[in-house]
DNA sequence: GTGAAAGCGCTAACAC
DNA sequence: GTGTTAGCGCTTTCAC
């Protein structure tokens, strides 16, 4: 068909027998257009088959509806979780996402690079996943350039910045409640890598539950991971290996709780009777398992789809300049077969 | 800093004391720059710190440096696997991945919005994954449209567009021997959608190896899953509900190994000593459960970074119009404990 | 409510 | 080797 000479607005206007403005002010839904008119240009858009040239749109006006998506190191599973649902709300709102794989940001050197090479894509705005979210460095170099920018996941910093947050410790608190309640004290935690304030956060959800129960905080409980299956599993061997090991495992995310669950079961250990496996996200392999991780649910779709409309309404004209601020309170606990009554 | 008011190719042009066109040629690396002014012209774009504009380029020249990487109902492993591979490489060569998620292709006039909707970004090219490779009226329409385009995995058509494969059948048959090997003739196989011209192949590899072993093949044996873990529980379920279970079960991917593990260890049958199980792909997941899947390695990386090798070249000017064909013949076994030999 | 002119930042094609 | 002249397709003024 029109195999290298896309239909221009020009034509659109000629053939609609009106300006280039016109039809431009169709398409970008401006109120002062005669109905009458706005009717005829969109004919002629519809029997043209013509479709806006995004470059040249980001090039005369402000807007390339192009939104960034940055992350660093993710769990794959929260990636894709996260993906999907941006993917989809943005084609939803007419814009196209744009991912960036920031691995190498390792010093402000790398920072900076970062930053020019964002530059020359001309987002409308960013979304940062956590850790990136509360990479201070980062995101100063981010403002100083004025690119809007919404913050997922927990971050110490950002006023200015828009965020979108989930309360990591209410959530990890009633998953502690849900252990004790099943009759657990003696509840190991498996923290996730520091960098990410949300791992603070979780853990101190646990202790705060523990607390309410009256059950004393015992330090050798607790551990580090780094939010991989394969540091879940070296754990998991490590509190088994303890002369008290505990009756219930709290894992900081679920790649971690998978890891836990194939330690046990290498040593046979059974899974719920024996020792009980709980994570946190609710993502793909939470259900990919057997027994079938009892879970925190992260609603991470609701959150990308939220900070895609921030982005869009931030880009829009009328918008007052204040960051906005979201609190995700859907928190949910799905149970599983990972966590039973203990006997 | 430069608020919104960033550096343009006219400034550099003006402080090297050359002119915009000089300053074009040397960020576009052409030859033909004396080497002292292509110095100078560095030096300029440096102190200013310059970034070109991706839009201006886009609609002044023909590149966007926009690749785009379209996927319809995805595995999220082989997805998050090509993702990130893909978008390494495109970092390296200066491209930008656009992801387009293609959930509501379902009939023709789908399928045309979505070339509209590809069509108002201007990428330079576009990679298809499976089963998108082999969706013929998609394939058609965005010839039509005169979008280089790289299919990923093996499609049945398409001898006018660029592939990158893999070789599936030989693959299968490798696993299929190295389960007879092991002393297994009762091989259970879990073909993957019908829709995924790799899962006939899979198949045929499979039925090629009991062939050459002289083993009879079992139709009883072979169900046809949907890729996803649900399917492969429920299928080896059905497996181990049989009269006379297969002592070993191929399934076509991970995410249904992973499956068929879950179904059999939800009823106690041990992995690998009553039943092996070995998967396809080797994403994340077949190292993220216990036992460990032994599973054939797709080089899905590598896959990828072809992919986006071929658009890259495609899109130079020194391109003699030929679509380009790859095949990876980098087939493995990675042996992990979901297989022993047989007792 | 609509149109005309100008120009966004860059590169193609041609000169020199 | 390097500079000049034109636009790419659209939106922004600012007229009418």
């Amino acid at each position: 068909m029109n195999k290298r000479q896309p239909i221009t607005i020009k034509e659109v206007a000629e053939k609609a027998g009106v300006s280039q403005m016109t039809v431009s002010r169709v398409l970008n839904k401006q109120k002062l257009v005669k109905e009458s008119t706005r009717e005829k240009v969109e004919a002629a858009i519809a029997a043209l088959n013509y479709r806006p040239n995004l470059m040249a749109r980001g090039l005369a006006g402000g807007r390339s509806k192009l939104i960034g998506l940055a992350y660093y190191n993710p769990s794959p599973s929260y990636l894709s979780a996260l993906l999907v649902s941006a993917l989809k709300h943005c084609r939803d709102l007419g814009h196209h996402l744009v991912i960036e794989d920031l691995a190498d940001i390792e010093n402000d050197s790398d920072t900076s690079a970062i930053v020019k090479r964002l530059s020359t894509i001309r987002l409308d705005g960013l979304i940062l996943a956590p850790p990136l979210s509360s990479n201070t460095a980062l995101l100063k170099l981010i403002q100083e350039f004025g690119l809007p920018t919404v913050l997922l996941g927990n971050t110490e910093s950002a006023e200015s910045q828009s965020t979108v947050v989930f309360d990591d410790t209410a959530a990890a608190q009633r998953m502690t409640d849900l252990l004790i309640e099943k009759g657990h004290d003696r509840i190991g935690f498996i923290c996730g890598p520091l960098d990410h304030p949300s791992s603070g956060q979780r853990h101190d959800g646990y202790r705060q539950a523990l607390k309410a129960a009256g059950i004393q905080f015992d330090e050798a409980l607790v551990f580090e991971g780094d939010f991989t299956f394969r540091s879940g599993m070296d754990i998991g061997d490590r509190m088994l290996d303890l002369d008290v090991p505990p009756t219930a495992i709290f894992a900081s995310n679920d790649d971690m709780a998978a890891g836990v669950i194939a330690a046990a079961q290498r040593r046979s250990v059974q899974v719920p009777e024996q020792l009980a496996i709980v994570g946190f996200d609710d993502t793909a392999i939470a259900a990919a398992i057997w027994p079938r991780l009892t879970t925190v649910h992260q609603p991470i779709a609701e959150m990308a789809q939220d900070a895609v409309d921030i982005i869009s309404q931030v880009t829009s004209s009328d918008w007052n300049g204040q960051p906005l601020h979201l609190i995700n309170n859907n928190i949910q606990i799905i149970e599983r077969e990972s966590l039973s009554e203990r006997g």
